[in-house]
DNA sequence: TGTACATATTTGTTGTCGCAAATATTGCAA
DNA sequence: TTGCAATATTTGCGACAACAAATATGTACA
């Protein structure tokens, strides 16, 4: 007979509430703006990278998205003139995602509220202290359940190829 | 101008990654037991629940699932043999899950090596005190964000708010 | 008592995502 | 150069989940 409260399960019940608890607390405000929690990935995600654009491959491998997903969220972001496809110059398989002004625009519509929830409910809510260490043992997970997540990453690309 | 790579924006990024990886890595072995992560949470709350019941919309609250979606889990669950529903003696309009002996079976099959995988990945990858901190914060963030998520659950629910 | 409102569940509909297959292009090697 | 394996993206398809409507039942109040 096992043990269904054994605290590992406890430890992750309690770290699935947190974190699904989190994202039902950004919804509103990113819905307020049009954007789903992906698109406002994706569109920040592209606000972050050089010349505000991204592979659409390299978007997949950040997001986690598989790459129909990616497709298809981003037909529907160009559709809404947030993001525009342009190919590639060097390589006619690839095309980038491009964040439009219009993207960027609503990007930071939405940005100070979501800071601002981001700091009533995780880094306002912990000291200094208690922040870094929890991002400390975030770190700790993460490199040990994802190898190698940073694609399209100038400095890094290379780096993700050779650990692959 | 504003900046796109906020503290406060990578440390949820941060969160997400982790979590997401976390649940990539659990997903071979409860696949490989016929599992979807969310059959599991459900097979697993039942079985921690008194009688291995829980009502539909208890299930509901205790997952974060909507109704529908509840509905539709426990249908597959009942066709798989491993759940199945029971009247409610005190009210017709309510029915409950109820975990099989072949769901407790089936759960029995996956938990240790799922419980490894905990292990691996989070609880064996930070030191006893590294733990504590970290499971400290997250009931901070839970407390915050989910003010009540334990329904159905008879005595806990006082005790889950006591804990904050 | 009976009427109106609230609650529990299911069903219809729609949107999203992953997988596999299709298409286009690249790069390597004979 | 030609042919073949690898890579980038899109499309077809099936599964899953949320929302709203439908159904059944319970509860409270006049």
């Amino acid at each position: 007979m096992l043990n269904f409260d054994d605290p590992r399960l406890t430890a992750i019940g309690l770290l699935s509430e947190a974190y699904a608890g989190l994202m039902a607390r950004f919804q509103p405000v990113l819905t307020a703006a049009g954007l789903s929690e992906i698109d406002f990935e994706t569109v920040i995600r592209l606000a972050r990278s050089p010349w505000q654009r991204l592979r659409m491959s390299d978007l997949a491998a950040q997001t986690g998205l598989s790459t129909s997903g990616v497709t298809r969220v981003v037909d529907r972001l160009e559709r809404e003139g947030l993001v525009r496809r342009e190919a590639c110059p060097t390589d006619r398989r690839a095309s980038y995602a491009v964040l439009t002004d219009a993207g960027r625009e609503r990007l930071e519509t939405v940005l100070p509220q979501h800071l601002q929830d981001i700091d009533d409910c995780l880094t306002g809510l912990l000291s200094m202290s208690e922040l870094e260490a929890f991002l400390g043992s975030l770190r700790k997970i993460r490199d040990v359940v994802r190898p190698c997540a940073t694609a399209g990453a100038v400095e890094t690309d290379a780096e993700a190829r050779a650990t692959s």
